[in-house]
Parts: C-alpha cells; structure tokens; sequence
DNA sequence: CCCTATCTTTAACAAGGCCT
DNA sequence: AGGCCTTGTTAAAGATAGGG
C-alpha cells in the first residue's frame, strides 16, 4: 500500500493526496508516467517525481523508519502492510513503575509465534530477535518499553519503531490499551480481569515463593497484551488507507497462535 | 497581473497522557 | 508516582489556485 501512498512527500497531506487519487493518480507509477497538467503545479509535478525516486529506494532498501518519520501520525500504520512479515509486536513487563523500574518479562509476537524472555533465564537473547526484525509495533513504547529496554541492554535498537498510542489518539481514541480493545471490540484476550499491577505481584510471587505457577500466568498476560496489539494495528491500517478508490488487498490472516515458546519450552495459552 | 483564500512548513512553547 | 515524547497551540512565511 506504501506504493499507493502520497502523504509522506513534503507538500503533500492527506488531502493533496485525497486530490491526486480523485485525479486517477493512484501510485507512485502514475507519477512516474506522468501527471498530467492542470493537476498538479508544475514545480508540484517535478518535486513529486524527485521524491517518489527516493521512497522507491526506501521501500526497496525494506526500511520502514524512512516511512515511519515522514507520514504524518494517523498514517503511519500503513507501514503494516509492506512489512507483515518482518513486524515484531513487542511488550514489556516490569517489576513496577518506580524510576529505575526493571524488565521481568517482554514477548515478542512475530512470523515465528510468540516467544517470551525471562530475566535470569533468556532475557539475553531478546536484542538478537529484535535486530532479526524490520518493524517494531507497540502501544506507548516511546515513552516506556524502549527506554527502559534501551538502558537494560545498553543499547539502541537499529530497528524502526511504530507506537500505536499516539496512531490512535490521533483517530480519536484515547484511554489505555484494555480500554480501547473493549471499545474496539478487539476480542481474543486470555487473562481477562489482570492488569500491569498484578503483572507486578506475579513476578514479586514467583521471585519470592518460587511459584511458577506465577510465572507461567504472567507470561500468559504478557502474551495477551501482545496478541490484542496485532488487530489493534491492522484496524489502524483500515482507517489510514479508508478513501483509496480502489478495492484495498485484505490483510494477512490473523496467525492466532494457541501457545508460547518460553525458555523451557511450549506454553498453552 | 493582482488580490485573496487556502494550505503547508517551520518554529517555539505549553501541556497532557499512559506504561507497570 | 515519574518520565518524556507526544500533540496542541500560535505565529509567520511561502506556495498555490482561482477570480477579477
């Protein structure tokens, strides 16, 4: 869908590009064959044909912060559709919220299922999975995961990063991730009732009392979060490409994994 | 041409919100 | 209960399209 998206270009919002499909300019081989005169300004029409060489390039070089940065909030779920198969939906919990906060857990929601990482036990590898992706979706990741990722590992991450939460304030949904799923009627989740509080107190449990019983939930509740992000996403795409005059391509069947890859192992969900 | 309305970009600054 | 990126303002300037 990237091919069919003007909005990134400078000079070009939502509506300028609302303007060129209306005109049966449809993609960035329409503008490569030419646009027309009286559609455009000529100086337009030539900025245009300069700036879809290089986001071909972008898109060829499979690099989605290029996207990421140039289209405007709401837009940028379209990004989805180009990089189904190397997004990773990533989300963390900690061991509170206090300044300094730990990781305890994070899943990783990919092609290859849903893995989760332990502290203690693989938390080590979670860098390496990340770096194997071309696209990391969260929900106010900005602002918690990857910073405190960032200084866990020490490290930046090369990989571009789409944070739903202000994709979806900028479509008018505010309040947190549970909420907004109810809203949606986004379904699927498995740990119905818990939130990040009790993710806590799982961890302060197994920690403490040796309960893996703990653990196995908490990994249950973390995989939850991620596995509601994905459709999350997908109905954010639908908004960003809603207006297209053309029939849009359905988005890849929901995976659904039924179970989690931990360090020992696989989990029923 | 000229005038105007509209849109985009840029800047600086203020304020809000969501994670565990 | 903290952090801080985000969006929201405001303002100005530049580009554009349309009308006269």
């Amino acid at each position: 869908m990237l091919t069919r998206s003007f909005c990134h270009f400078r000079g070009v919002k939502r509506d300028g590009e609302r303007h060129l499909w209306r005109h049966g300019i449809l993609g960035w081989d329409d503008v490569e064959r030419g646009v027309p005169s009286g559609i455009l300004s000529p100086a337009k029409t030539a900025s245009l044909r300069e700036q879809v060489a290089v986001t071909r390039q972008a898109l060829l070089a499979r690099d989605a912060g290029h996207f990421l940065t140039r289209l405007p909030v709401a837009e940028r779920p379209r990004v989805l559709g180009d990089f189904a198969a190397e997004t990773g939906y990533l989300d963390i919990e900690t061991d509170g919220l206090y300044e300094g906060a730990r990781v305890t857990t994070v899943a990783l929601f990919s092609q290859d299922g849903v893995r989760v990482f332990v502290r203690g036990q693989n938390l080590d590898r979670l860098p390496a999975a990340i770096e194997g992706l071309r696209l990391l979706v969260t929900y106010n990741g900005k602002r918690f995961d990857m910073p405190i990722l960032q200084r866990e590992f020490g490290q930046e991450f090369g990989v571009p990063h789409l944070d739903l939460c202000p994709v979806l304030h900028a479509w008018g949904h505010y309040g947190g991730l549970k909420a907004i799923e109810r809203r949606l009627g986004i379904a699927g989740r498995t740990t119905g009732g818990l939130d990040g509080n009790d993710a806590v107190l799982l961890w302060q449990h197994y920690v403490e009392q040796g309960d893996a019983e703990a653990l196995r939930l908490l990994l249950r509740y973390n995989a939850s979060d991620v596995l509601t992000l994905e459709p999350l996403a997908w109905k954010a795409w639908r908004w960003a490409m809603d207006g297209y005059p053309l029939q849009l391509p359905v988005p890849p069947s929901r995976l659904c994994p039924n179970h989690l890859q931990t360090p020992w192992g696989s989990l029923a969900l």
